[in-house]
DNA sequence: CTGAAAGCGCTAACAA
DNA sequence: TTGTTAGCGCTTTCAG
């Protein structure tokens, strides 16, 4: 792979002319342009960027902090950042933590390291200590996940409000007894939704069952069947069921065609509206985020962040979509 | 962020010890040692990558080329890859190429840039003309892709015979008017996958008939409900499906269990035993692909090939696992 | 065992 | 308008 030197070599010019060609910055005549150009296209030359990320101290690459891609729920937020990135002439560059530290670590290096110009975190297991550490001096942004008390910017919605709706439109079709299927409360979002059910619960003067909470670790399918199948054991069986991720909805829907045949059917409600969410039997009622927005505005507070500029955090509409769970 | 001159003007030594120190190459006394970690302690010190890959014109990156992240199938093998490369102190770069020849050409670049050390694509629809190309000079492998004729090595299944075995499982249950969801048929697999369903219907003397072979634009979910639509219609409908993809089959059943209720049932089968596959209504009968180990041996394929040596393209073996979906 | 210095490919300040 | 040159942060040869 040619360098710049023998291009300049072989236009006859010096390696600041085919700088100035590369970049069209300062003037260059139309001839030694055209000179240039030839030699670049004889050669097939190729601009290395480590030489010119070196030079500039930026990579004009974005991380994007993810804990598996295996959650649909990321889908449409990753094309918003992408799209956006590539509009401005960055790249994003996927992290799959598996929520293991050491990996983590690897990604936040990389940015320490000048090898990339900024992070996207939408891993509710991040570190926040050493995100925080990280911020100190990196662009970072938060999406879809929070911190209160947070000094980085951080693009969401309302996870309290958009639970009680949720639970709100179980009890307005005549559910009393609703249950809960929540992930690791060790998580913001699962605090908020928590609360937002509880909330609606208590507004209309229904009781909040510990044994009605169930927690989950992991946001797979199985974890649904799993949870569904435990309340369905339950002396005094729910009559519906808010659960804090369309994966974990999927499952119980699951547990419901099987074992749950037996009972009464239960209205299940779900949160993400990934796009399965409508090809189960029934179809998912379920909260949609406005997963590709928030994607884009993401990748712009995160390239306004990385131009020095400071960014607010913007919270997000979401909305209710009613489906056939919820329809007897 | 400090750079390795001040960790040696801070460790009274000189920069070439810094960089001893931090590759640990040749020997350095054990007291010089101790001086040049507490300076890069005290000054929390991380070496820059650009400078060192500039050096050594190497990044220690792998990029990863798939259409699209939506489709589940590639979560494992992303899985298996990422795995690999970790272990090996490589790291891994998603690429999403969205079908678009402009953003395939971003990340060619990448390599040719060496801000990449090579490439793994799972892009069907990726411009083999262009990859060839790339390969001429870089290290590329095709996971899950391959070309008959091609001189990049790849790992893949046996199409042909996956699909083979998969038509053959219905016409055992006595189907013998079975339709065909094909993708788009500029794609390798889905004319190997087309061959394989020929040959179980003329080993068995069924027809091949054009009306029962449906082609899809894309892969996602509604494509197979459209596709199922239309077979639907037919006036001489089918009694079974293959389709080339979980997620085609997925729409498929949906199309079944909506306007197909008043047929007699129709017996699916899908390709690449996705995690939804086993929470549909009913669940999928599907051929499983060993998705991990594919993802690995692409790793290690590639990484062999960064080193210089030869590589050698690996089939491997697939599953064909029964569930609901073909039991009547 | 350690240091001085060259150089990876590029950009930009300065000079001509 | 164009060329010369320093320097981004690092590794590695070559001397000492």
């Amino acid at each position: 792979m040619a360098n710049i030197q023998q291009i300049a070599q072989q236009a006859g010019v010096s390696v600041a002319t085919v700088s100035r060609v590369l970049n069209n910055a300062t003037a260059v005549t139309p001839e030694t342009r055209q000179k240039v150009q030839r030699a670049i296209q004889e050669l097939n030359y190729q601009p290395s960027m480590l030489g010119r990320n070196l030079r500039n101290s930026e990579s004009r690459l974005l991380l994007v902090l993810l804990p598996s891609i295996s959650n649909p729920f990321y889908t449409e937020i990753i094309n918003g950042i992408q799209n956006t990135a590539i509009a401005n002439n960055y790249n994003i560059l996927l992290c799959e933590t598996d929520s293991k530290p050491e990996r983590e670590n690897i990604y936040f290096n990389m940015v320490k390291n000048k090898l990339a110009d900024g992070i996207i975190s939408m891993d509710p297991t991040v570190n926040m200590h050493k995100l925080h550490e990280l911020a100190e001096h990196h662009p970072v942004v938060l999406c879809s996940e929070y911190e209160t008390d947070g000094s980085i910017p951080y693009v969401t919605i309302d996870h309290e409000l958009a639970a009680y709706h949720a639970v709100k439109h179980l009890i307005k079709l005549g559910n009393e007894k609703i249950a809960l299927i929540n992930s690791d409360d060790t998580f913001l979002y699962a605090r908020h939704r928590l609360a937002g059910y509880e909330r609606a619960l208590q507004e209309f003067g229904l009781a909040v069952r510990d044994e009605w909470i169930y927690h989950t670790k992991e946001l797979d399918f199985e974890n649904g069947v799993q949870a569904m199948r435990v309340l369905l054991q339950l002396e005094e069986r729910p009559t519906a069921v808010f659960a804090v991720s369309d994966t974990l909805a999927i499952g119980a829907l699951k547990a419901l065609n099987g074992e749950g045949k037996m009972y009464e059917p239960i209205a299940v409600v779900g949160f993400d509206n990934i796009s399965f969410a409508s090809m189960t039997n029934p179809t998912l009622t379920t909260i949609s985020q406005p997963m590709y927005k928030m994607g884009c505005l993401a990748a712009e507070m995160l390239m306004t962040s990385i131009k020095g500029e400071k960014v607010a955090s913007i919270v997000l509409d979401h909305e209710l979509i009613i489906r056939e769970s919820t329809m007897g």
